[in-house]
DNA sequence: GTCTATATCCTGATAGAC
DNA sequence: GTCTATCAGGATATAGAC
């Protein structure tokens, strides 16, 4: 809810796990890691959604890690490195959700609700994840964000073509199918901020409420 | 845009002077402040939409006013003291446009359009502070973050108000109030995220079109 | 590959002259 | 009310032993 303090309890390290493990050879995934860089990766997305990239320590993440300062630079050149590794593979793993569900749906309207329903529940289910990716963009590099924001035009694009299908399709009535897109994904995109666990709705609910809440937005007037 | 990579271009000084600028007596509004606190808080806002809160340096902030560090510490007593005028002054410009808007419109349709156009087109001329207001919420300490809070509830009312009228009047077909009304605020609040000034969709045109699928969402099946 | 120790620099905030 | 100078602590990252 907007009017909801986020909370700063610390992440089960399988709820980020799901998300940023090695991601087992599939298309456009990343490289595999080590044990110690997943459980610093953990560390940093604990840490990053607690206190946020500037205001969280590199002493704060090893000790997190069970390791010294020292012992994080084996395994991740920079504190910016750490920041990159977990957006590009939350980036990513976000992506494939949704191409997935696109692909399984039998109708536009289907496919709608089952990304934009899909993707909020990632949100609130990821949110910590979902914050970093989503609102600690600017401390990346340049090159980073280069390299971040081709994820994301992948994502637009997966939304968009749904659109575009009901439109052709008859489901859809849409006025300007960019902008249309860029709304839904801001609705799931937000979960992340006001997101907390435990309070009133879960993150199954909002998968039905938010997934209704888009094919409701362009459905065709009778 | 979702794949936009936010701008760091200076605040020119008036755009976030009309959201934080003394407030003439208004009901609900805060205190006077002097040229030179004005100034600083201008500055401090260009610093934080640059950088973020933890990464600015009163330094930073200091220069940008045109002072020496220590000179900040006259008109504030500290950095988090700063954040919290600003996000203060921000929400409650924010509501005061939301109430009025609201308060002028004929039909619920109409305020629907109006607040949510409105808070939207907000959002993006005013995104450095959004930005502020929205996303360094988590940096104001724990009483400023229940004052800030108590502004926030306001908002969420008044859009849930004119929900509700809508589904009184049999203008709307609305599932769950708070729901839509969440999500809703969301599409609006998350303009701050991906605004870029100067980029393809001006305040105006998100404004009309915001505003245009807020009623898209809520409106009756024939 | 992990440690202890530390280099080098920067931080928010304050003291006290004017 | 603004300045110069500085305190006391913490930041990222590295060196070198093991």
């Amino acid at each position: 809810m907007l009017s909801t303090v986020p909370s700063t309890t610390p992440l089960t390290e399988s709820a980020v796990l799901a998300a940023i493990a090695p991601e087992g050879g599939r298309p456009g995934g990343g490289t595999d890691a080590s044990d110690t860089a997943v459980r610093i990766m953990l560390a940093a997305a604990d840490a990053f959604a607690a206190n946020g990239f500037p205001a969280t320590t590199t002493r704060d993440i090893a000790s997190r890690a069970g390791l010294s300062p020292a012992g994080v630079y084996v395994h991740f050149a920079s504190k910016e490195i750490l920041l990159f590794e977990l957006s590009r593979r939350g980036h990513a793993r976000a992506r494939d959700l949704l191409v997935e569900a696109s692909r399984d749906a039998a109708t536009a309207t289907e496919a709608l609700r089952a990304i934009i329903g899909g993707f909020s529940r990632w949100h609130a289910e990821h949110h910590q994840l979902g914050r970093i990716v989503q609102f600690e963009f600017r401390h990346l590099s340049e090159d980073h964000q280069v390299e971040v924001l081709g994820l994301r035009k992948e994502i637009d694009h997966v939304v968009a073509d749904v659109l575009s299908d009901g439109v052709a399709s008859g489901e859809f009535e849409v006025d300007d199918v960019r902008t249309t897109a860029l709304a839904l994904l801001s609705m799931a995109i937000d979960v992340a901020r006001w997101y907390v666990p435990g309070a009133r709705r879960t993150p199954e609910a909002i998968e039905a409420e938010y997934g209704e809440l888009a094919v409701r937005l362009v459905r065709r007037t009778g």
